[in-house]
DNA sequence: ACAAGTTATATGATAAATCATATTTCTCTG
DNA sequence: CAGAGAAATATGATTTATCATATAACTTGT
């Protein structure tokens, strides 16, 4: 797997720096540690941020809509959403519709924390493709995107 | 930040199409839980599966290289640690030179294990990159090393 | 060679994630 | 329109991660 001029492709699991999925974990890992700094003085987690930005970005959502949104586990999800409404963050409503269905909502207080954070997240998604050219950028979302068909998580997509 | 022509550069929080840290993790939560189904019948986790790959390429390293190698937390590849070695797959072995450093290495078991769940780990590390022509999986990892040194999580260099 | 500071790893207490399953409501078929 | 099955969310039990701190061993300056 080394000898044959093949496999170049990011599969060699005999060599950690060809490895692909190595490397997107520590790029996430580093991600969301240095992340979780910059929000730590706020209070909110990695994950309360997911949420909020799913939310303002696409607006108010079902719980299993902000499963697929955020690959956050249901589970987990569910007790998440149960703390950032304990804290006011956001609330559930229950559809008419279909009283199953729990729809979450920002609260104000909830829009006032994600516009506060605003600015760190900005800096945050700047500052690791510092360097980058626009075009290089718009390339690596391609990648991604293609990667992510690959995987069949492509919840982006209204 | 929207309407001003700029901003075409991966941070713009207003957009989650457009926002990189998300679709950073939106990768690495599917690569995982993929992964993890992979892994799941051979009774090893993602977390053990790293220690196993770092080791066998990079060969014994003792916990706080480990820690920069895998970006797990030190508590929690210490308790790791435990596990696979109270299951054989790893042992600690206290170094003369220096009686706090803790070298681990695998195990006859461990290197078994590992030479069991290679072919998954390619299948899987393909199946991402599935389409890709060599020079796009080239750029990639470009692209993502730029990003680790931006985040100053580099520890892939001997 | 000893005190003061540092480094490497481990551990206690707590929070969060996970897996399986329960509960409630809905839908669809006969 | 009842009853079987499916869907959406919640919850119990357990494992795993996290934060802070403890412990033990080393280093350095005087």
């Amino acid at each position: 797997m080394t000898e044959d001029g093949k496999n170049t492709n990011g599969a060699d699991v005999s060599d950690l720096e060809r490895y692909l999925p190595y490397h997107f974990h520590l790029v996430t890992a580093g991600l969301s540690s240095r992340f979780l700094e910059r929000l730590r003085p706020y209070g909110v987690t990695v994950q309360r941020w997911r949420v909020l930005m799913v939310i303002m970005t696409k607006g108010p959502r079902n719980i299993g809509e902000l499963v697929k949104l955020t690959l956050i586990p249901q589970s987990a999800l569910s007790r998440l959403i149960d703390q950032m409404e304990r804290d006011g963050l956001v609330k559930r409503h229950t559809l008419p519709s279909d009283t199953r269905v729990v729809e979450v909502r920002l609260t104000d207080h909830g829009r006032e924390i994600y516009r506060q954070l605003t600015p760190a997240a900005t800096k945050h998604a700047q500052s690791m493709i510092s360097g980058f050219r626009d075009e290089e950028v718009k390339d690596l979302f391609d990648k991604l995107q293609r990667i992510l068909e690959n995987l069949d998580v492509t919840p982006v997509s209204d």
